[in-house]
DNA sequence: CTAACTCGCCGTT
DNA sequence: AACGGCGAGTTAG
């Protein structure tokens, strides 16, 4: 699969962000080039190469009708226990793959004083990513837009903790979980979270690759039904992207709703997803 | 029929 | 006490 460095990405979130802002102009592909300020042939090409459609599927790939039918296929269902069962066939489940370990209140509080944290760098098929573990597991793991603005805010992140660059086998690993045509390899996060916040996590990782959620629903299914909006602020601040995926849960309008590491991620996430 | 606005929700800081 | 990756109801076009 193709894989996206911080250069491409860029340009992929430029056309990205360009479609969606000029989607009632109907805009044709010489139009699209000279707004990114690349070649026709090129723009055609890495669209169609990282986003998986045209540019001109795009648009109606992200329509907010397509996004309540997506919704209303398996919305409800999804978080509940049954599809463990039946519909996990259509779309890999994370937390049949996924451990979480949680950090004590010793971590927790000082900003990880007592942990020695390696992290590591790498590009996906969504950007480039940092990697961090302790010796318990993954405990961050961010779209960055530079290595070292990656590691600023590892380091805000874990204020009190030792940190030094090293690619540990447990990163590979977390970074499987980016590609499709392999097996998943089994691993365990150690996070840093109230229990609220855990519980959120946990739910999203029962949502199958390829489907959708709302906030509402994730709500719903950790006991807080008019918890949603507080489930917002809490997926918003999920320290371990991709993997625990916090990009398939949507507003219940059919709009995407925000997304930490960009709006146009969000969408090529989506889009790329819901291809699958 | 959308889009914009209001007002209520509730866990965090 | 204020602020969100929200949602349902209402209103303006």
């Amino acid at each position: 699969m193709a894989i996206l460095n911080a250069k491409k990405y860029r340009d992929v979130a430029r056309a990205i962000h360009y479609l969606t802002t000029h989607n009632d102009a109907q805009p044709e592909l010489p139009a699209l080039a000279k707004a990114i300020g690349l070649s026709t042939s090129y723009t055609q090409k890495i669209f169609s190469d990282y986003v998986g459609i045209s540019p001109k599927q795009f648009l109606k790939y992200i329509s907010s009708e397509r996004a309540k039918k997506l919704l209303r296929s398996d919305g409800a269902s999804m978080l509940t226990a049954s599809h463990a069962v039946g519909l996990s066939s259509t779309g890999r489940l994370h937390d049949l793959f996924v451990t979480v370990e949680s950090m004590t209140s010793g971590a927790y509080k000082s900003g990880g004083l007592d942990l020695t944290i390696s992290y590591s760098f790498h590009d996906t098929a969504f950007g480039p990513i940092i990697i961090a573990s302790t010796d318990q597991g993954i405990c961050y793991l961010t779209f960055i837009e530079s290595k070292a603005h990656g590691l600023i805010e590892l380091t805000h992140s874990f204020a009190d903790a030792t940190l030094h660059e090293d690619h540990l086998p447990v990163h590979s690993k977390a970074l499987s979980f980016f590609l499709w045509d392999q097996p998943l390899e089994k691993i365990t996060l150690h996070l840093r979270g109230t229990s609220f916040q855990l519980k959120v996590w946990q739910a999203l990782l029962q949502i199958p690759c390829g489907g959708v959620t709302t906030y509402g629903d994730v709500a719903h299914a950790i006991n807080c039904d008019k918890a949603y909006r507080a489930v917002g602020t809490a997926v918003g601040k999920n320290p371990i992207s991709y993997i625990i995926p916090c990009h398939r849960v949507i507003r219940s309008s059919g709009a995407l709703g925000n997304y930490r590491w960009g709006e146009e991620r969000k969408k090529l996430l989506f889009t790329r997803e819901s291809l699958y």
